[in-house]
Order: C-alpha cells, then structure tokens, then sequence
DNA sequence: TTAAACTCTGGAGTCAGGTCCAGAGTCAAG
DNA sequence: CTTGACTCTGGACCTGACTCCAGAGTTTAA
C-alpha cells in the first residue's frame, strides 16, 4: 500500500505520515525498487490509534512512549492507568488556569455594570 | 529612564520591551545622541496594563487593539465590554474542549476497573 | 504512449510570545 | 581613567505538531 492510501485511511496527510515517520510513532516502512514507501494494513492502525491517544490530551512523546509499551508488552493495567493520570493531571491544571482567566475576565466585566467601564487603565477598582 | 530601569519597573524583561517596540505594543520611544533609547513613566504604565490585559487571556493583537482604542478615545462601555466577551468566548470555547478531553480520559481509566485496561488498542469497548 | 496523479528528499515555514546571541559602543561610579 | 554594567542591532532560536516547497522520478489509467 502507498503512503496516500495509508493517509487517507487514516485521516491525516501524507505529509503527517512521513512526519510521523520521522518522529518514531510508525516505525519505518519497506520500501520498493523505486524508493516507494510500502506499507501495510498495521500502519493505518496504528496511526488510527495514534491519533485517538492525541484526541484524548496525549502529547506525540506520550504517544509514542505509550506504543512502545504497548508495542513491548510492558503496559500493565497499573502503568496505562498512570499514563492517564499524567494527561488528566494537566488537562486538569488547565482547566484550573482558564477558569481563573475567566473569574479576571468577568470582574473586569462587572466593572462596566457598575460604571467603571474601563479595565485597561486601573490597576483595580477598590 | 533606560530601558533597563523600565523593564525592572514593570516586570520583563529588557527583551521583552523592545519587542513590545517592535509589535506596536508601546511606541517608539525617544533616542539619546548615543541611540540609547530614552523612556518616560508613560511607558512603564502602559506595558503594565498589557500585562493585566495578558494575565486575562488576551492575545497581543487584542492588547494593540485594544490599547489603541484607549488611546484615540474610542472606547466605550459598549466597546470594551465586547473586547472583554471575545476573549471571555474564546476561554469557555477551551474549557469545553478541555472537559471533552477530560471526560474522554476518564472513560478510558474506567475501562481499567472493569478489566478493560488497554485504552491504546481498542476503538471503544462496547 | 502519454499525461495525470502520485511519491521522493531535505529543508524551510507556520503559529505566539518571546529569548538569546555576538560584537560593538556607552554610561556611571570610584 | 578605568572598569564593570548597561545598551545597541539584526537575526537566529525555542516549543509542538505539523505543512509546504521545488525539482526530480514513478505509477497507472486511458
């Protein structure tokens, strides 16, 4: 199967596929007389698989780290379960971050309300 | 002043000022017979006001406009209060996105208590 | 057989908001 | 007058995950 194919079963660019090749999440392809990437059905599921660990927070590092345990029968119920914690952890600090953005935001909206309409200038209304 | 003593004034750095130069933050400031760049207090208020505006989720464009606005006297309640809802949109659309991811991970570790602990195979346990 | 569509490589560009650098010149305290 | 701290310029570099490019070679359907 050629790289188009594989990319566009998968979902993503030929471009993305090489990148990915590059990076390390799909390992290095066969290739023919011409030089052609050769791939197999394995590829489009592993980039499928890829692609859901990143839709779901995982960095391409953790992703790749993820499969390579995978990949090495290494993942036990113990270290995928952590694997998630690390992404929910900062999912979660983020979380936590936006919503003090959103309190600042909506003071400073309060201020309008209550004629101090102008939040670029004042360090803060008392 | 120096830029040196405004950066320390207003808390970044001296690289920071002169990039705020070059992005229209702060205007260009006067220049000694040397070329050294010469400030007055002016400035040290207005790179604190970018601050408090970035502290709160505006991007540097939005501050440029939005200081600009300040500036020329166009800013009305009504406008500034529509500053404030862009970057306030913007703020609950990533925290939507973010609750997504979380509640995906959080799916993903429960497959590990009911036995189900490989979250990198599988397209979804049904 | 020919033409369109595909693929190859390596490297540069994108976004944001800075940070860092060398090499030269300037300022201020002692 | 010296010395150390400061400032100047322009451009490269950083993170992350791609995206785009030119110019050359390959494949495939008609």
């Amino acid at each position: 199967m050629k790289i188009g194919q594989v990319a566009a079963a998968s979902g993503v660019s030929v471009d993305t596929v090489r990148y990915y090749e590059r990076r390390g999440v799909i390992p290095e392809p066969g290739r023919r007389p011409s030089g052609y990437r050769e791939y197999t059905a394995g590829t489009i599921e592993r980039i499928t698989r890829a692609r859901r660990l990143q839709q779901m927070g995982f960095t391409l590092d953790e992703i790749i780290d993820a499969l390579q345990a995978h990949d090495t029968g290494e993942a036990t119920c113990a270290s995928e379960r952590w694997r998630l914690n690390v992404v929910l952890d900062r999912i979660d600090a983020q979380i936590a971050e936006l919503r003090e953005l959103r309190r600042s935001i909506h003071d400073a909206r309060d201020w309008c309300v209550t004629g101090a309409c102008d939040f670029v200038s004042p360090p803060a209304p008392q």
